[in-house]
DNA sequence: TTGAAAGCGCTACCAC
DNA sequence: GTGGTAGCGCTTTCAA
């Protein structure tokens, strides 16, 4: 039986277990179970399949492997906007966390379109991947997720929504508004206004931060210094910035609901000749790398990039073990972190 | 035969061809046929099984079809460095492209280590992708993607790499790098510095456009004002301009290899009272988004995002189309762009 | 300790 | 036009 030794194998890592099998002169079967380490083969065994598929540079083909087990070892990750640093940050967290257990990362973006967002989940369930983790968005009409988790499918929101019956790993958003707006009414600001992009993507926590903040002092919540920014980009900041300058009443604090939002505010303030903090505080939100260079380096609230990443991940493989009936859904919040630095100070101090 | 009409199929979207087969009465083969679009059968039948299949909310086993057929209809994607505004605006261009085209995006990072590389490309291939797109960690020590693409598999490398016999489809990053320097030549700088944070990795290009534009005029190169620079943080670009400052000479000027490394420097010299541009121009590398806000706003060469994502999705597809006998290898290379702001001015001028 | 056979969901080939 | 049948590469029974 010394056939197969250098058979024409294809050049391209197209050998398979039945290649191995016939050059090692085993069964597919036992070569498939040397390969996984079945203890039911003595050691000689599988050291010698083993060796020999090394050198024929054997690669599993997972497809097949998933399609005769259950598993298919791939994850779904959805991002709403692949520019925004933090959630490249958490993207890079958690494929390195998938690939150290093995998982392979699938990744699409849905650009803070639901159609889009729908269509990608479609493909990664079409590609049978074990779980989906996912930053909706919206935070409240998720439906479509709801479904999903309640056939039982492992799936992990990385924001609050709303429905109770999702399961979630995520910042205390809210919380972490109201502190960065409670940190500028400590610093005696009254006037003080929100740039806010979250709303009008669905996203309300942030905004009821900024308002329970301002009721919870006793301060009056005015309309016209709530700005809806629309996108997520630095020039969006910056025109949001030049319409709230544009109102009868001149704020003396502005919140952003994200750090890229608040450095265009500071690059219109700049552009303007209006001072930061001495006529205007700015505060941003996610602590993203930019944040602390800026001039003058902003305020923020810290999004826990790397808890986020690590414990959804963690928690994903957690429901994807309970194949069959999912536990019952869980809300893992963060603790936001606030983050002072030169760009908000006492009211009136210019 | 009305068996089936609803009968318990698994909740969650289990439907396979076979339950939309009894639920029509039709053949597997038929139904299969049908969901394609195959004009072999007559419209009407067509139409009926596509509705039943649309009720049961059918959705293919893209993994059991790849198995069958030849494609996969997935890609994979290696990026080194996902903090990278630069790398993750072409991953988002290049997995909306691929998503257009009926493909799903792998995705992993390196991390800039060549041992992971080498591992997230082994676990596409497991995975069956049908190509791969790759920012390479090294431009030089390539072997085994060159081996790959002899091997007649469809990989494009994203960065300019030496060797000629894969395929790239990238910028010209010499000549940027040249042209960011004559830049500053023009303004009259004679002690020009590089910020090299390409070299440690073992990518020469920009290091040699700036040796080459220094040449050009007849400037001397002086060892001392070559800074290696490992990392791609802001953080480290502020060490290396420390570094630089610390040494017997004094440049007027400072090209940085990316712009994160110069945003560094500038970090740097507000922090020590050394002015841009009066006291030392400062250039980048990328032209990303904070290039344009940061305080003054950096002179940079521009990387072209989406032409480079186009181009290497539609030549992927190219090599892809191509089973069997790939073409001669290509090399795409798209032009740099000069981009002057207020960060450099001419020497002396302070 | 090892092997044969069935089957995962799909496509491809060849009948009818 | 439509339906068997075989097979993709693997895992999982069950036998020997």
């Amino acid at each position: 039986m010394d056939e197969g030794g250098n058979s024409p194998v294809t050049p391209a890592g197209n050998v398979r277990l039945k290649d191995v099998a016939t050059a090692t002169g085993y069964s597919v079967n036992t070569v498939s179970l040397a390969l996984r380490g079945s203890v039911r083969l003595p050691r000689e065994t599988r050291e010698r399949i083993r060796k020999v598929a090394r050198e024929l540079d054997y690669l599993p083909n997972v497809l097949a492997r998933a399609l005769a087990g259950s598993q298919c070892y791939a994850v779904g990750l959805v991002l709403t906007d692949i520019l925004n640093p933090v959630l490249t940050g958490v993207a890079q967290e958690i494929s390195s966390a998938l690939h150290v257990s093995g998982y392979s990362t699938l990744f699409a973006t849905s650009n803070n379109e639901i159609e889009r967002e729908i269509e990608v989940i479609r493909a990664f369930r079409s590609r049978q991947a074990d779980g989906i983790l996912v930053f909706p968005v919206h935070h409240q009409e998720i439906g479509h997720l709801v479904e999903m988790r309640q056939n039982q499918f492992a799936i992990v929101s990385l924001a609050p929504v709303s429905d109770p019956s999702m399961d979630c790993v995520c910042l205390r958003e809210r919380k972490g508004a109201r502190m960065a707006v409670e940190h500028l009414v400590c610093q005696g600001h009254r006037d003080i206004a929100i740039l806010d992009a979250a709303s009008p993507l669905g996203n309300f926590e942030k905004r009821d931060g900024y308002l329970e903040a301002l009721q919870f002092v006793g301060l009056p919540v005015r309309p016209d210094l709530q700005i809806l920014v629309r996108g997520h980009q630095i020039a969006d900041g910056r025109a949001a910035m030049a319409r709230l300058r544009k109102g009868a009443v001149q704020p003396t604090a502005v919140f952003a609901t994200s750090d890229p939002i608040a450095l265009g505010a500071l690059q219109w303030c700049r552009e303007n000749s209006v001072r930061v903090p001495e006529d205007v505080s700015v505060m941003g939100f996610d602590d993203t790398g930019y944040s602390r260079i800026s001039d003058p380096p902003l305020s923020t609230v810290r999004f826990p990039v790397q808890g986020i990443a690590r414990a959804s991940v963690e928690h994903l493989q957690r429901l994807i073990a309970r194949c069959g009936e999912l536990p019952a859904p869980v809300r893992i919040q963060l603790e936001p972190e606030l983050i002072v630095r030169a760009s908000t100070a006492a009211a009136g101090a210019g």
